[in-house]
DNA sequence: ACTCGATTCGAACGAACGTTCGAATTAGTG
DNA sequence: CACTAATTCGAACGTTCGTTCGAATCGAGT
């Protein structure tokens, strides 16, 4: 046969080495996620058609079935291939820092910076959180459940080091919250650069989240 | 003719004095609309079929056109609803208070007392925000920027009577987005009443807000 | 009971959907 | 160049989509 069965195609890439650059394959499917992610982004998930990718990509409607399997496992990529990124990136980063305030600066600042430098995979990130279903869902869900689980880490810690006391739960979806709001408002045109809103929602957050001990505000 | 056109159908209600119990046709309407609304809430605007609804609202499919001529102008009801019933609530709230960080309070209890006795409503108004086009799209956008408008006018006061620096727009922005991420994580067997999440985000939201201007940051 | 407008419905429309298949084309190797 | 595997494609599959139409049913006023 001269088409590859979907298994073979998709689970059994041959693993060579480590080289980056990688084969054909990948860089064309590579190629397609970025023209897909665009779409998903423009569209949402349900709204763009196969046909628009096909459109987008330049490949034909058959042929992109080369590459996966089905609409939702393209968008499984999608979504893994980002969050993966992003924790990855994290973790990286909190390397060799100690300061709780500066980790939780750091954290803020990483999501920022990959939000914006990658607005249309971050918004089928976030805007598609429930697009899949079971076995995609849970896998995503997991990554999601991990990256949650550092934040709360670093705001414990925080709270540790400082004798604080507020909620973390809701500390800590309250600061997603304001990230990830972001994909709806921002324009590159008018607001600034990742780093200084890193340092501006830093600033709100961190200050709201230190209540200074021996001050209690006057009309209550 | 037994069936109204479209347009006498929809621009023609007769307009009976004030009467709030309505019409059997503004009930029956209404109802659909509850429906319509859990179903755009489960399924997403573009996920959920016009059978799906005739199933959830117990009517036939082609029964639903006699309450409205197409499935965006049904979304395009619910949001318009949704939406200008919270700001016309909000209004009403802050009538007669005058300190600025009460009113700000409010608003922010305002928000989530609605958000939370309507979740099904304000995430179909949360996350389907794009998905309405032109003519429809304009008018509910109109209500966003007057309710936009509002809240940036509460913290500008709080600016100007504490004699405050921050940047208005990331603020309030920060706000929306903490409030509004709500629907992708409130549990209403683990998380709060809507009074007490309100003063939670109150409280990280105006401390990070108001910095006290005598003190700074150590390690800066 | 009769009438007439308001309401509801079954059945169908054409269009668009995700996916498949076998043939055609291309790229890499001898 | 010849051969094989990898890649791409046109055409079609069956299903579901949003919407329409004319007929049936209902409800209120006489």
């Amino acid at each position: 046969m001269a088409t590859p069965s979907a298994t073979t195609r998709v689970a059994g890439r041959r693993h060579r080495a480590v080289t980056p650059p990688a084969t054909r394959y990948d860089r064309r499917l590579a190629e397609i996620l970025t023209h897909a992610t665009e779409v998903f982004c423009r569209k949402g998930y349900e709204g763009a058609s196969m046909r628009d990718l096909s459109r987008e990509s330049g490949m034909s409607l058959a042929g992109l079935y080369y590459y996966f399997e089905s609409k939702e496992r393209l968008l499984y990529l999608i979504q893994k291939h980002t969050f993966s990124t992003i924790v990855q990136r994290l973790k990286a980063r909190l390397e060799g820092v100690t300061d709780a305030e500066e980790r939780i600066r750091i954290f803020i600042l990483n999501h920022l910076e990959y939000f914006l430098a990658n607005q249309a995979a971050m918004k089928v990130l976030s805007h598609e959180a429930e697009a899949l279903k079971n076995g995609f869902a849970s896998e995503v869900a997991a990554i999601k459940r991990e990256y949650y689980r550092i934040c709360v880490g670093l705001l414990d810690d925080l709270k540790a080091d400082r004798g604080l006391q507020f909620s973390t739960r809701i500390a800590v979806l309250s600061l997603f919250g304001m990230m990830n709001w972001i994909y709806t408002w921002h324009n590159p045109r008018v607001d600034a650069d990742a780093a200084s809103m890193a340092r501006e929602m830093g600033d709100l957050f961190l200050r709201g989240v230190m209540v200074d001990s021996k001050k209690r505000r006057d009309g209550r």
